[in-house]
DNA sequence: GGTAATAGTCACCTGATGGAACAGTTAGTC
DNA sequence: GACTAACTGTTCCATCAGGTGACTATTACC
């Protein structure tokens, strides 16, 4: 009689590349929300204000189609955002049914803190790395997020149930 | 007088690590779930269920502790498996409180399709990537798993609860 | 002027998440 | 050998994000 076949070890999950990027994009963004969270505001808060920085007096609509999420999710963002006095929903000029958003004062300051606290969490995900692997890695990854349709600074958590 | 200084564009979350890291693990993840959706299983069944491969016949409690999460969270998974036919709840030989855990042959059949499916994500992540720029990317990452604390092979997901 | 489309909002429902508590069993202790 | 503490697996419940459909106000088309 044949022996039981020996388990024969598969390749463990921490060898995949695509394992690897889910593990450690969770944990730096997992840490990144604890982080912020003193501030007063999520990632996805910390998102639409970077480009609100540069987006301003944009309607709900035009910032949801950047970002690619849906409008009722905007309003919910916007809603958080505008109860901590980070952003304001002023008259659309040229269209009455839309809002023009606008960022306050308080809101780049706050930008730059949790600005700070995203160049903490980097740096502290990429502490095994040198310099030279760090510009490595980055341009590796970057040319697999384009390779694979993902616009440059669009997290597509944001836009969930876009499909 | 001075003129509004300009936006001064700040580095765009693209070219941040941690952002790409995020970006990246989210849509792999993402993309992997819905591949495996036909199977009727979850990528933290899959997770499970290569775990149970190398370690048959030990008790929930021991699963748990060897993924990260809580008991709680095991009877959910364990039903899952048990009512898809891919595991089954055996009496423990030594512990009569606990059960013994162990893959059905149906649930090998299932892992080795489960793989396939992982392989081919992972194939389509690292499309932009010839082989020597794969090997670097995984031993980067692998370098900063290991020194971010993430046990190999476990995904912090699924402990989200954890701390 | 009438109809369709759009911007933003709300009320609802469902599914995941976390906590407390339970019965059955084991292990240590006197 | 009885008693107490600890452990395994499980259920119940309260809570809360996420997704859906309908609704008002305004604009654009013809």
């Amino acid at each position: 009689m044949s022996d039981v076949p020996p388990p024969r070890p598969p390749r463990p999950l921490g060898d995949r590349a695509n394992f690897l990027l889910s593990q450690l994009g969770y944990y730096t963004a997992h840490r990144f929300a604890r982080r912020l969270a003193p501030l007063g505001i999520q990632p996805n808060h910390f998102g639409l204000l970077m480009h609100l920085e540069q987006a301003e007096g944009r309607s709900q609509q035009q910032l949801a189609d950047a970002l690619g999420i849906h409008r009722k999710v905007m309003v919910g963002l916007l809603d958080d955002l505008e109860s901590r006095g980070l952003a304001q929903r002023r008259r659309h000029p040229a269209d009455r049914r839309a809002h023009a958003i606008h960022l306050t004062s308080q809101a780049r300051d706050l930008l730059e803190q949790a600005r700070a606290i995203a160049d903490e969490e980097e740096e502290e995900v990429l502490t095994a790395l040198d310099e030279r692997e760090r510009a490595v890695l980055v341009a590796l990854l970057q040319r697999m997020a384009s390779q694979t349709g993902n616009p440059p600074g669009v997290h597509p958590r944001l836009g969930a149930t876009l499909a």
